[in-house]
RNA sequence: GCGCUCGUAGCUCAGUGGAUAGAGCACCAGCUUGCGGAGCUGGGGGUCGGAGGUUCGAAUCCUCUCGAGCGCGCCA
């Protein structure tokens, strides 16, 4: 908003200077930025110092060109040239303030941002095998990509969410866990001489499959272990829908690869790129040839006993998927993943696909300390530390927003003491704070008899101009910028330092200017206006991380909006 | 051995080639006859793992090196 008003100002004063040939004839980006100290003004511009090279001038020269253009324009208070070559913008209050208007228009449209052009995504995450339930580990997936999707989707691109169901009946692991199901079935049922599988899956939930069935009476038919395959992976999958929607994750597709064997896509694919010499026959088995498009090695589609393995499935998903038509495909994967970016870009081109449209995105591993341990995934006990364990014991939005706080590039603590003990000084509570101290404020105002009011008058928008008021505005025209980078480099963890951000600037607004006194009406209603455009802001931002915008917080309790379960 | 990711304050982490490298937690000292004190103000704290290089300018880009995590199957 101000920001890309200020860079199509600053980019139209180039253009000027290029066309009275003033400056060379070359191509610089121009970037607004915010300065580091607020002496240096709202807005700071780099320009000079970025193209004294290419422009074979003293960036002080760029700069005293630009200066009295930016000033024409009537926008500021100040243009002070800098150090290097800096332009430090200063604006006049009127400028800003007159965005608060134009904020309460947008309402939750805020957060959107025009994206050059729409793609058509599909967005896969998390897609753990049917064998188990959702772990912590891949909580941080199941935060990342819905959080990713949101953005996406208020960046003005479709988003279709996906998750891919590892049903395949060959699979050696959903067999072994249909043996472990079945033994603790038979042993419920009074029959304790089976052998426990060799490694077969252990754990509560493995047990409670079992107990489930014996519950509602369900009978093995057929051959037993293909029916407990069938039955519990029903199960499993069952139990992880439900967890990613508490958590507050919705799919629109939950596609399963089995589908992809029984309708015989598996053997189309393979028959294609056979067909176009991307896969040969060798020691009975079958290969695709990746190496050649950019893999280490190449690899095994089709077992020397005929059993396809994961990837011949893999292909033939790729290939479904794009002729859904799709534009982007996006695969966020676990930390353990990361081999598979190659041969999955080798598989896209064998296809006859551009490989640049599968974006395979890998976020790091996360381990959780507790008492000042690394709490292992796999208790002692053999439970797995489920995400509805850690929802249990902290809230859906502290989970979330925990998650999201730091880079998914990078490996991260999550510490479970300090977001639960320590929750009134964790950094989402001092978010959410200032969205409820927000609305006590305007439904004191109510109390009092003034209402937010929908437009501004000229008198009104200029009794905003204390800093804090002006800042808090600027913070909050920031969203859409936030959103776009996100969009454009996937940091959605940004998101979460500009929420701290955004309330900081609410509670020091609020700390400097009180906002309802009967004895100033009109300011009165000037600083709800802004309090209202704050709280656009929050929700907005909320609204991306997936977390709860409350009205009201209390101590004691975390409430049910909050996700508490 | 090869590949991917990371290394920034006591801890957990931000940081878009740019100005004096920031935040939260922890620690210390203050602020309430006012809209929620889950707030605000101030303070101490740094060899940006190390060494070279590119640049007017490097935490950021390149090379090397040290350290940590993960991955390298006719498993899924």
């Amino acid at each position: 908003m101000l920001r890309e008003r200020l860079t199509r100002l600053i980019e139209l004063a180039v253009t000027d200077l290029h066309r009275s040939e003033r400056f060379p004839a070359a191509e610089v980006p121009v970037a607004v930025e915010d300065p580091k100290s607020p002496e240096h003004g709202d807005f700071a511009c780099n320009f000079a110092l970025i193209a004294a090279k290419s422009f074979g001038m003293n960036p002080r020269a760029i700069a005293e060109l630009l200066q009295p253009r930016l000033m024409e324009s009537g926008l500021f208070e100040s243009v002070e040239i800098a150090g290097p070559g800096f332009l430090n913008m200063r604006l006049r209050p009127k400028v800003v303030a007159e965005y608060v208007e134009k904020v309460l228009a947008l309402g939750g449209k805020l957060a959107q941002s025009e994206s050059k052009k729409r793609v058509r995504w599909n967005i896969e995450f998390v897609s753990v095998n049917p064998n188990g339930p959702i772990t912590v580990g891949s909580g941080r997936g199941a935060a990342f990509g819905d959080t990713l999707s949101r953005v996406m989707e208020a960046a003005g691109n479709g988003v279709e969410r996906e998750y891919y169901v590892n049903d395949g009946v060959n699979s050696e692991q959903m067999r072994l866990f249909a043996e472990s199901v079945r033994y603790y079935y038979e042993r419920d049922q009074g029959k304790p001489d089976g052998t426990f599988p060799e490694n077969g899956y252990r754990g509560e939930y493995v047990e409670g499959v079992a107990q489930a069935i014996l519950a509602k009476g369900l009978q093995p038919d057929g051959e037993p272990t293909d029916w407990f395959q069938r039955t519990s992976q029903e199960m499993m999958i069952q139990r992880q829908r439900e967890d990613l929607a508490t958590f507050g994750v919705q799919y629109k597709t939950w596609f399963s690869e089995q589908d992809l064997h029984n309708s015989g896509a598996v053997a189309s694919a393979l028959r294609q790129i056979k067909q176009a010499g991307h896969a040969e026959e060798r020691e009975g088995a079958l290969y695709l040839l990746s190496e050649r498009l950019g893999d280490e090695k190449d690899r095994v589609l089709v077992r020397a006993d005929g059993r396809p393995t994961y990837l011949a499935s893999d292909v033939a998903y790729l290939k479904n998927k794009f002729e859904r038509g799709y534009d982007r495909l996006m695969l966020i994967l676990g930390p353990d993943h990361h081999g598979y970016i190659n041969r999955l870009k080798a598989a896209t081109q064998a296809l006859g696909y551009d490989p640049a449209r599968l974006e395979i995105v890998i976020f790091q591993i996360v381990r959780f300390v507790k008492d000042g341990e690394p709490a292992p995934m796999r208790k002692r006990d053999g439970n797995i530390y489920e995400l509805r364990d850690l929802m249990r014991e902290i809230g859906r939005d502290v989970v979330r927003f925990f998650y999201l706080m730091r880079s998914h590039d990078t490996h991260m603590d999550f510490d479970i003491d300090l977001a639960k003990q320590q929750s009134e000084e964790n950094p989402m509570y001092y978010a959410q704070y200032a969205h409820a101290r927000l609305c006590s404020v305007i439904d004191k105002a109510a109390e009092v008899g003034f209402d937010v009011p929908v437009r501004l008058n000229e008198a009104q928008e200029g009794l905003l101009e204390h800093p804090k008021e002006l800042a808090l505005i600027r913070k909050i025209l920031d969203l859409p910028h936030e959103t776009a980078r996100c969009a454009e480099d996937y940091g959605v963890h940004r998101l979460t330092t500009y929420a701290v951000d955004l309330a900081r600037a609410y509670h020091h607004f609020y700390d400097a200017c009180r906002v309802v006194q009967p004895d100033q009406p009109e300011l009165t209603r000037a600083r709800l206006a802004l309090c209202k455009a704050a709280q656009i802001g929050l929700q907005g931002v909320f609204g991306l991380l997936g977390i709860s915008a409350p009205e009201r917080m209390t101590r004691d309790a975390v409430s049910e909006e909050s996700g508490k379960v």
